[in-house]
DNA sequence: CCCTAGATGCAT
DNA sequence: TGCATCTAGGGG
């Protein structure tokens, strides 16, 4: 039986913050100069932007409206918005939203279904994996499995799947959405947006690769949210 | 311009 | 707790 079909432009035209709790247990193919790495996300936090119909949200890298750096977020849903994180990780967002609303969800756990030895490959490069769970466990560490890179495939289309840079990525949504899902503050958010205005943190309960984060930074309080 | 904080991860 | 490493954004 089929447990998963290809993401429609429509399905992730719907606002962040509706699309991201359907996107767990959703598939991110990824082709990488020959390889294929499979991530089932586990984790994810959804972001808005600025004015015109949608939700202000000032934990979003659109909150000052559109700029060179995050103008994959206003455009089409279903691309992928990959940024630099603190200099060193590319993190991979799902474009959501009408075209012309910034939007995104940013994917920061899922565990390795398939191509595990390019992904560890690939992260050990920053480090030993320890574990097999750890491998897309982050953000960062996601964005490095995946093998997606900032700046050269920010936009890819995760739709259509087209061709750039030697990649290719697909989203592909579970036919049967999760009914347990957890909710809480997003993390690594300073202020107001990552407190109790915006639980904008989606994750699959006792999921091992949902990401650890360290308490007394940034976002405070939170996990037993929804637990 | 210069400075700082950032949707982070790793070793200490 | 400090550091890697780069950049957007705010202040002078």
């Amino acid at each position: 039986m089929t447990t998963h079909v290809p993401a429609t432009r429509e399905a992730l035209t719907d606002l962040p913050v509706e699309v991201a709790p359907r996107l767990l247990d959703a598939l991110l193919e990824v082709e990488l100069d020959g390889e294929r790495v499979v991530l089932r996300l586990s984790e994810v936090e959804a972001y808005h932007g600025r004015g015109t119909g949608d939700v202000p949200d000032p934990g979003s890298h659109a909150r000052m409206g559109p700029t060179p750096r995050n103008a994959t977020m206003w455009g089409e849903p279903g691309h992928l918005y990959v940024y630099l994180s603190h200099g060193i990780h590319s993190c991979v967002n799902v474009v959501c939203g009408p075209a012309g609303v910034a939007g995104g969800v940013l994917l920061r756990g899922a565990e390795v279904v398939e191509g595990a030895d390019a992904a560890r490959r690939r992260r050990s490069a920053r480090g030993v994996v320890r574990q097999d769970r750890d491998l897309a466990r982050g953000p960062g560490r996601l964005g490095d499995a995946s093998g997606l890179r900032h700046p050269v495939h920010d936009g890819i289309d995760a739709v259509t799947g087209d061709m750039r840079a030697g990649a290719r990525a697909r989203l592909l949504l579970p036919v049967s959405p999760r009914r347990d899902i957890a909710t809480g503050p997003r993390v690594g958010v300073a202020g107001v947006a990552g407190g109790d205005e915006f639980p904008w943190r989606f994750w699959i309960p006792d999921d091992p690769t949902v990401s650890a984060f360290r308490w007394g930074r940034g976002a405070g309080p939170a996990l037993s949210a929804a637990r």
